[in-house]
DNA sequence: GTCATCTTTGACACCGTTGTCAATGATGGA
DNA sequence: TCCATCATTGACAACGGTGTCAAAGATGAC
């Protein structure tokens, strides 16, 4: 090989994801693009084709730490505490940031204008993929003892209610009232007692 | 008065509206209105100024078409069908249309782009009423009775929950599924028995 | 050292959007 | 009937974005 390439690719979908989390995919230019990295327009285009492939390289790595955050929520052996880890790190995951860049799966659902079959497939794949999380964290007999619902259907309403999060968090900018949702919830979805299955 | 508006403004902003819903604010352009409205461009600025004078308009009527059907879906002596109701309102709202709009309101908080201070402030002015109307209509004994959190908090929740049904009708565009959720979450939210309070 | 290969770079054409403006036209009031 | 007023219309300039391309440059293989 050779005329090889001169930008550090990691750092450059690293910089790529600030942009597309701050702007959104479909207010993001390839400009915004070639100024964040550092990367002419012209390398860009000829590295990734276009800009809806950088943002799946970018989307990618998003996915990839925010799983993992969520993934670490999980453990632990109380369910209550679970789910409020689930929820915080969320919270924490839109909320970061000056100002709060959101949530990029949400920004990037609604974003009716780009959204290609692709994009909306990879977005679902990240949800189920949170929800298979959950679903399987929850699955144990103690955890179940508590719940209101069952694993699967307690995974459901928890993937689509930080979803919700995301939502309200564009609208009102509170963090600390997200905090008051998300423990509300977790007051509707766990049983304080350890007793009374379903 | 002479030299007169030549269209009728109601029929206008109901078209408009329908362009914001199916594209978005962002992505809806003063050629797009134009043609969806049959008034030339020219006269829309000329009679509203810009696009985001336009949407704000519009959305008035959407929200207002919106907060008379979820106080209808509020009517009545039980709980669980007053909540499954609104659910199933919003549900409806956001799957209508081929293709399925999705959720304005939503829509409109997530795309950063053009968002000024006035239209979020009119969309968290919306959700607030939202959460009025259904906190005032559960807030009488026998259906505090059957929840599992109080009132504000119970419609905090579902408003918070719809806009995650709105995210997950955006990247699964399954409406059986949403309806799934929604009936998890009112399982959650509501008590079988009309005892046992708190 | 030479060459083929790939990247980089700047320029270019094209397109859609915005916002404005002057000319035109229609209407109601005096 | 005439006129002032306002809406309409088409044109225009300016801007930003996209995608392409040819020239130039750098690098590894031979």
């Amino acid at each position: 090989m050779a005329g090889v390439r001169q930008f550090d690719e990691a750092e450059t979908l690293s910089a790529a994801l600030e942009v597309f989390w701050t702007k959104g995919l479909a207010a993001t230019s390839m400009q915004d693009l070639a100024t964040a990295t550092g990367v002419q327009r012209g390398s860009l285009y000829n590295a990734y084709g276009d800009k809806e492939a950088i943002f799946q390289r970018a989307y990618d790595l998003y996915a990839e730490r925010f799983l993992t955050s969520i993934a670490d929520s999980l453990a632990g052996d109380d369910v209550e505490a679970a789910l409020k880890a689930v929820f915080r790190t969320a919270i924490t995951t839109m909320t970061e940031g000056a100002p709060a860049r959101g949530c990029l799966t949400t920004k990037t659902a609604s974003d009716g204008s780009i959204a290609s079959p692709e994009v909306r497939a990879r977005l679902a794949e990240m949800l189920e993929h949170f929800a298979t999380l959950v679903r399987t964290a929850l699955d144990r007999p103690d955890f179940r003892a508590r719940l209101a619902l069952d694993p699967a259907a307690t995974a459901d309403v928890v993937v689509t209610f930080t979803r919700g999060l995301a939502v309200m968090e564009r609208v009102h900018g509170d963090p600390a009232r997200l905090t008051e949702t998300a423990r509300a919830i977790v007051k509707a979805l766990v049983h304080p007692a350890p007793g009374r299955a379903f």
